[in-house]
DNA sequence: TTGACATTTTCCGATAAAGGAAAATAATGA
DNA sequence: TCATTATTTTCCTTTATCGGAAAATGTCAA
């Protein structure tokens, strides 16, 4: 089996550095025809277009045809997911502080998990 | 070209399902040996085993060999890249209330930049 | 209708991921 | 040393991306 279709999840749709561009770019500067788009990132029309198709398709981006220009924007709820599940981890790394603390923790924690995964009762009392 | 490779990035990383659920074990669990993820994920070690490299490369992991095995704790910071960039759309879908806000003045956006990319001046008053 | 513009689609070549199976390492215990 | 356990690595096949170039749509204006 290949890889996941980049289609096919809004997290293969963000992989690309292109892609998340683009969607910087909606964020800022709002809706944007492709043309503008291609034009600000310096890069071919037919390239930019497939890479809209991708987060088109995903839902991160809607589109409305205006006349012979396509304006895109951006649905950001989409992008909600990804921030939902990163916001998982997010006391994890803490700030100051804390980080030095959840440090401490998870240094126990690899030991501990370490020694329980060894048989049990060997020396290091 | 082919897509980037999966080890490039770490939002290439987290594309695949199955990594972050291997990410989301360690976070809820602690540090595990790959044994006992392949054992939680119900699958293939070898398949793990790949996903953990791949993580590992990135430095979303570490390890510690234990022994016969090896000790997988997660590297929270590395995640971080993720959580700021999505960060940065958080406003965009709000809650509640500023959600609609939000939603109108998108569309108003829209509109905005589907008329200015037309030739202004035709009949819409 | 003809022509220029805006954008998408198709075709191509190169690259590589993912899963399964089997082989290769590594470390422990008898 | 010889099995046994824990993990990684190597093949192999299938499939899909990305980028570039060219062709195909679609739309406006004379």
């Amino acid at each position: 089996m290949a890889r996941a279709s980049t289609t096919s999840d809004v997290f293969n749709a963000i992989a690309e550095p292109r892609r998340r561009e683009i969607l910087e770019l909606l964020a800022q500067r709002g809706a944007l025809a492709a043309g503008a788009l291609a034009l600000l990132l310096g890069m071919p029309q037919p390239s930019v277009s497939k890479h809209l198709g991708v987060l088109r398709k995903v839902g991160v981006v809607a589109v409305v045809k205006q006349g012979r220009e396509r304006v895109y924007s951006l649905e950001a709820e989409k992008l909600r997911t990804v921030h939902d599940w990163v916001k998982t981890f997010e006391s994890l790394w803490g700030h100051q502080l804390e980080r030095i603390k959840a440090r401490a923790e998870e240094k126990a924690r690899v030991r501990v998990a370490a020694e329980a995964s060894s048989k049990p009762g060997k020396g290091e009392s």
